[in-house]
DNA sequence: TGAAATGTTGGGGCG
DNA sequence: ACGCCCCAACATTTC
């Protein structure tokens, strides 16, 4: 007798170990691995342009480890996995969960459909440490402070899940196999090829990247992972969105790697990972909608010159232009950086934190929906538990301080290589023959700063003061 | 996971 | 030796 088929539903846990509900279908039966991109149903948020090319190389990466196997779709999940059962003798469909309002509205669809068919539907925790609505206060509410909800909710509960082997695996074969390019993820143009450079994608290369980190990089992270010159962060943010590593995988790799007050900032901020999901899946608005009302009348000013010099990384300040251009070549920022340039954009410049976000989501290799919604809402100060909105970075204090020797600076902003350290953050401030002689033309080889720093500051001030009144 | 304004202290130059 | 002033260094308050 011919064992039953039992599809695993591959979405942001493209791994084999580690995996939940792959393991427990390999454990019902043969399997049909399937992935289906339908993220035309994401309403604003489909996926951007860097994750895409991501995704792109990380469904090669799988298919290959699967031997072939993945069976890959465009189009409506419903009846894909119609279709699908159709031609297979499926007895289970297997998945781990997403959060995204989204995509929970979909798999609950999908889950009544296949029930109402009598086909058994199992879904697991794949990437959360501890499921959202496991943390909550005693009077059953969600946080909304961080210390709280990670000492007192996540430390306190029971221990994470154990990482689970590469389970052993026999296929079901699909009748019509499609490769990964009639996905159509890349760009015309071939500017993913420079950026996919700088990374290593897939489930092997992400467990390298753990290993490495945890090797080198976690020693100093405490106070190391302030300085984006420095190679103290772990850059694991885009692994873990697509799931190529589990945040069980980091959290009991940091935990074997030592104890010291180092690993314990390294889990706490995969605990800031846990919180931006917790806020989500309690607020589905967090992605559009302050979740301090009093910011829904806040004055957003909408100058289209200042997004665009923002975006382009013209604005004439030197840490925020390199930092953007972090982000335009590689996918990636320094996470000091992203509060730099958030706090410019949403401040000094006074622009609405939904344009930061979705530039952010569209050029981030690691745009999570949750993740970068909570942490626009914390910089703009609208959000639980933000920073203050009195709390405006100064991007020349920040940049000396930060960047001291200007290494990421001058790395990113070449044109300004020549200038001293003392000068390097504040270029309009350099004297007439210290600019000539390090060959810079302010307003033609670099911009004039499009703000003043002080000023701007002080149009913020009033701006937030005139919020209060009301 | 701020910055700037304001307040306080103490060492040293100087008459 | 003493008082006075300056100012750097640090602390506190305010936004």
């Amino acid at each position: 007798m011919t064992q039953p088929t039992a599809i695993h539903w591959f979405r942001q846990d493209l791994r084999v170990s580690d995996n939940p509900a792959l393991s427990e279908a390999a454990q019902s039966g043969r399997v049909l691995p399937i992935y289906i991109f339908d993220d035309k149903y994401a309403g604003d948020h489909a996926m951007g342009a860097a994750s895409r090319v991501w995704l792109h190389h990380s469904l090669i990466s799988l298919n290959k480890t699967l031997g072939g196997h993945l069976a890959i779709f465009k189009g409506d999940p419903v009846a894909i996995i119609k279709q699908l059962l159709e031609e297979h003798d499926v007895g289970s469909v297997h998945w781990n969960r997403c959060y995204e309002p989204w995509r929970m509205k979909r798999d609950a669809k999908i889950k009544a459909m296949l029930q109402e068919m009598g086909v058994d539907v199992h879904s697991q925790n794949g990437s959360l440490l501890w499921e959202p609505w496991a943390i909550q206060k005693k009077d059953g509410t969600p946080y909304r402070v961080f210390t709280p909800f990670y000492r007192k909710g996540c430390l306190m509960a029971a221990a994470p899940r154990q990482p689970l082997d590469i389970p052993e695996l026999s296929f079901e074969k699909i009748k019509k196999p499609q490769s990964v390019d009639a996905l159509a993820l890349l760009p015309e143009r071939s500017w993913s090829n420079s950026m996919i450079g700088h990374w290593d994608i897939g489930e092997e290369a992400a467990q390298q990247r753990l290993h490495d980190f945890l090797q080198s990089g976690v020693e100093h992270y405490k106070e190391g992972r302030n300085f984006p010159a420095k190679q103290h962060v772990s850059r694991l943010s885009p692994h873990l969105h697509f799931g190529e590593l589990s945040p069980n995988q980091a959290w009991y790799a940091a935990r074997a790697a030592g104890d010291s007050d180092q690993i314990d900032c390294f889990c706490s901020e995969l605990g800031w990972r846990e919180f931006s999901y917790s806020l989500l899946y309690f607020n589905h608005e967090l992605p559009k909608k302050n979740l301090q009302s009093k910011f829904d009348a806040f004055p957003w000013k909408k100058s289209k010159k200042h997004l665009q010099a923002w975006q382009q990384s013209q604005t004439g300040i030197p840490i925020v232009d390199a930092g953007m251009r972090e982000l335009w070549q590689t996918g990636y920022m320094h996470n000091r950086v992203r509060m730099i340039v958030g706090s410019f954009l949403v401040k000094n410049l006074l622009l609405d934190w939904r344009a930061g976000e979705a530039w952010f989501w569209d050029c981030l290799v690691d745009a999570d929906l949750a993740s970068n919604s909570a942490s626009w809402q914390w910089v703009a100060g609208c959000g639980a538990d933000a920073a203050p909105y009195f709390r405006i970075f100064n991007p020349v204090t920040q940049g000396e301080k930060f960047d001291p020797q200007g290494e990421y600076t001058r790395q990113f902003v070449p044109e300004l290589k020549g200038l001293p350290d003392k000068w390097l953050f504040k270029p309009w401030e350099a004297p007439e023959e210290v600019l000539a002689q390090a060959g810079i033309v302010l307003g033609e080889t670099y911009p004039e700063p499009i703000v003043d720093i002080k000023a701007s500051r002080q149009l913020a001030l009033e701006a937030f003061a005139s919020l209060k009144k009301t």
